[in-house]
DNA sequence: GATTAATATGATTAAATAACTATATATTCT
DNA sequence: AGAATATATAGTTATTTAATCATATTAATC
């Protein structure tokens, strides 16, 4: 049996009940960090398992400082772990939700776009 | 039976082999709809079904003009949906699964801050 | 048709931040 | 010790954007 997660109407309601301001703060600090492109690119690499920098420097093809700066403001904020090992630093995933959630958000822009796609053939039926 | 939402590993498998570059412009592009607290105060009020304009403005506390401006920014994005009756404006979130990556992102935050808390308890029992 | 109410939109300003360049800090090897 | 390698960090610049104020649009009511 493979891993999963299964979230319940009541979670979503304990979400929405006792969420205070200073929590919303926090998470929408987290939705910023996977709000770039680019550390996105990162997580999916990081998705097969842990990468040094210089392993995401390459998949991702942007420059090493970059790549740097990105991973310290992840770690910092606890969505990547490291391991040091000699020279090289090896950078993972802390928590699954993290993929957990950008595939709920994938899912839901696919979805959106669905929709939009089949609104569009039904008024070019109509015109056409 | 509650309504819920299953993930497993294979969705997340999916998600990060077939995703393309252009899609994770749009994922981030969703996550950074998410990543204001001004909205995610929005959506909080909206989790209970349709508000208007004004029923939200007085719920977060904030300028007319400013929580249209923000509806509008999801509105346009498909993150919430509109009905208009008469001079009002009712808004609704479109897809659950807004809701749910929410959930996520908060669990993942407070476990990471539960996290913090018992290494600097450990720390403390150390010291003292 | 003028007035009022609900919502939307333009223009401006201030703050946040991604990418870049150059440089610094380890750590290993000779 | 010194060279080479891997990673991190300042400093700068350009871009994005949230909030605000003023105004415009739309719909209901008198």
């Amino acid at each position: 049996m493979s891993k999963m997660i299964t979230i319940t109407e009541e979670d979503v309601n304990k979400w929405h009940f006792n969420m205070p301001d200073e929590m919303l703060e926090a998470v929408s600090n987290r939705f910023k960090l996977l709000s770039e492109p680019m550390r996105l690119k990162i997580l999916r690499t990081l998705c097969d398992g842990e990468r040094t920098v210089q392993e995401i420097v390459n998949e991702v093809s942007a420059s090493q400082a970059n790549i740097s700066k990105h991973l310290a403001l992840m770690h910092d904020n606890g969505v990547v772990s490291r391991r040091k090992e000699g020279l090289r630093c090896y950078y993972r995933i802390t928590d699954d939700s993290i993929i957990y959630a950008c595939f709920l958000i994938s899912k839901s822009v696919v979805e959106n776009l669905q929709d939009r796609l089949s609104w569009i053939q039904k008024v070019n039926n109509m015109t056409v």
